[in-house]
RNA sequence: GGGUUGGUAGCUCAGUCGGUAGAGCAGCGGCCUUUUAAGCCGUUGGUCCAGGGUUCGAGUCCCUGCCAACCCA
């Protein structure tokens, strides 16, 4: 749909940061405590959510509608039906024109044209629309009145056969019309859409209902999970599911959603990464895994961040980051050419002109951490004196803490600076060994890490390291990131490490934000189905 | 958490300087048997987000709250 500038990040991490944690750890914002003030007695609703939602049951558009539902009921005719059976689609009926083809077609009435003694009705199903064109003469005079009682967004079931109008529409002339499910509230809209973003986010249905091209998005979001799942399988990858709760929360730095298990008497966490259940199946002996799944994390909501998303993790024994660079490269054009046809992504403003056009041909261009570091913000950055850099750092807008080490100071100047300028595909890589405790450290360069972070976009899409093998090493980090705290060291996670992992590559990549890129869809809400909102009060 | 913008009929939106609450579509009643944003005539529909305040008088000005979007943390 659309696509506004991309803003930078601009969160300063402190490390350890994980290479899971894609969505910046963010400091934590208390909610406004939930208010519920006692509701309205006669309210029908609990969670009335929108003036649509909230229409009182006795509005006259509902109160007509009960009416007619009554009238049926009185006739003897059941407004609910269990069941139709539609010979063919919508979309089928058009592409398969024959005429005099006699067809069943099912689907919510989208326009009313009534002509007097006859009347024209748009139907829509999952695939698309039909015109049915209805006479007063075929149908007879009862059934006819039964049609005109017909409202918009009721469902109905057609059988007829096939013409072509004088306007060359192709039509079903009816023979038979019947409501197989009666609306008692009025669709939101008949042309201009649905454009409240509230009632479009809370009552999705209506959005889908009214917008076709929102239905499209998540058509293409589908297709690209499945795309995702195709390649990883054709590469010998299986998929699995791991565990959602967990008694401690690992593989990133980000809080977790707390819960109670009343049989076990005990608390879980929601998990917030795929990571240490994966590795643990490299340890058993599974050479090629991924997961697909949800993560939660109780931080706060934005533009790009909600409080659950979906992440693709995957892991390959005998590989390293170089593997996943060419995996993940290959399986995004792969998608991108699948679903779209294209690796040219273009990103449209809301008056629908391009504002940009990102490029995913491979092979996609690496640059070192430092060399792009000291491209953009000098060749003596590294060279610079400490207090000299921090003064340079906020000079260039970063946000600089007081008891900073240097590589923090380049990290927030890297991510509010650099980041967002890398909106066609780019890998960094070789980031310093402070930065990502959990890859393992370059033989070429020991200040460095075998690690990459794709972006595209101005954001970071996806991470991938030579994973940490050395269970010794990984216990100092976890330990260091615990900062003391025991308990919340995966015990088990190590002593797996310690029945050997063998060397691996690992990739994280963050399905919504994918699906936002190749969508052009600027709010992580436009390719989330039910993104989190404040429950009304 | 901070800032900005917004919340008016079922939907999409106007509402001037503070002076009777508006339009299109939907709905309802008519006319119309190939229309398609059908058309024509008539008509119903409002807790102007909520609560305070200023004022003779508030959709409009002020304060507080709620919800959302965007920007920033």
């Amino acid at each position: 749909m659309t696509c506004a500038n991309v803003g930078p990040t601009a969160v300063p991490c402190n490390p350890p940061r994980s290479k899971r944690a894609v969505r910046s750890s963010r400091s934590q914002r208390p909610f406004h405590r939930r208010v519920f003030p006692p509701s309205r007695a006669w309210f029908p609703w609990p969670a009335c959510v929108s003036s649509l939602a909230a229409m009182d049951d006795t509005h006259a558009l509902i109160e007509q509608r009960k009416a007619k539902l009554a009238a049926l009921r009185q006739a003897g005719r059941d407004p609910f039906r269990n069941k139709f059976s539609p010979t063919v689609s919508c979309a089928e009926a058009r592409a398969r024109y024959t005429e005099d083809w006699a067809v069943a077609v099912a689907g919510r009435i989208m326009a009313l044209r009534d002509m007097g003694k006859s009347l024209f009705m748009d139907i829509r199903d999952g695939s698309g629309r039909l015109q049915i064109y209805i006479q007063k003469n075929l149908l007879g005079d009862e059934e006819y009145e039964r049609v005109k009682q017909l409202d918009l967004g009721d469902i109905v079931g057609v059988r007829g056969s096939l013409f072509t109008t004088r306007t060359g529409e192709i039509s079903v002339r009816a023979s038979e019309c019947v409501l197989l499910a009666k609306a008692l509230r009025p669709p939101p809209a008949k042309w201009h859409g649905l454009e409240d973003t509230e009632i479009r986010y809370r009552q999705r249905y209506l959005d889908l209902m009214a917008n076709p091209e929102v239905k499209e998005v998540f058509r293409k979001r589908s297709q690209i999970v499945r795309a995702i799942r195709d390649f990883l399988h054709e590469r010998g990858f299986i998929e699995v599911e791991t565990a959602v709760l967990q008694s401690i929360p690992g593989g990133a730095a980000a809080r977790p959603f707390k819960t109670w298990h009343n049989a076990l008497g005990c608390e879980f966490y929601l998990r917030i990464a795929l990571e240490l259940p994966l590795k643990r199946l490299l340890v058993g002996g599974f050479d090629r895994v991924f997961e697909l799944g949800r993560c939660f994390r109780n931080e706060g909501i934005s533009r790009r961040h909600n409080p659950e998303f979906t992440m693709l993790e995957a892991y390959q024994a005998y590989g390293d980051y170089e593997t996943m660079m060419e995996l993940v490269q290959s399986m995004i054009a792969y998608v991108a050419q699948t679903v779209l046809g294209t690796l040219h992504i273009q990103h449209r403003n809301p008056q629908g002109e391009v504002v940009r056009t990102i490029d995913l041909t491979p092979p996609w261009p690496r640059v070192r951490y430092k060399d792009l570091v000291r491209e953009r913000l000098g060749p003596d950055w590294f060279d610079l004196g400490r207090a000299e850099r921090q003064t340079r750092a906020e000079q260039l807008g970063a946000e600089i803490g007081p008891n900073y080490e240097d590589f923090e100071v380049t990290q927030a100047v890297f991510e509010k600076l650099i980041e967002p300028t890398l909106i066609q595909p780019v890998f960094v890589t070789h980031l310093p060994k402070e930065l990502i405790p959990l890859a393992k450290v370059s033989p070429e360069d020991p200040t460095t890490v075998e690690v990459f972070e794709l972006c595209i976009n101005g954001q970071e899409v996806a991470p991938a390291y030579t994973e940490q093998n050395d269970p010794i090493e990984q216990r100092n980090r976890l330990e260091h990131q615990a900062g003391g705290e025991q308990q919340k060291l995966d015990e088990d996670f190590l002593i797996a490490l310690e029945h050997g992992m063998p060397p691996a590559g690992g990739l994280g990549l963050g399905i919504d934000r994918l699906c936002m890129i190749l969508l052009g869809q600027e709010s992580i809400r436009d390719v989330i189905l039910f993104p989190q909102l404040r429950p009304k009060p």
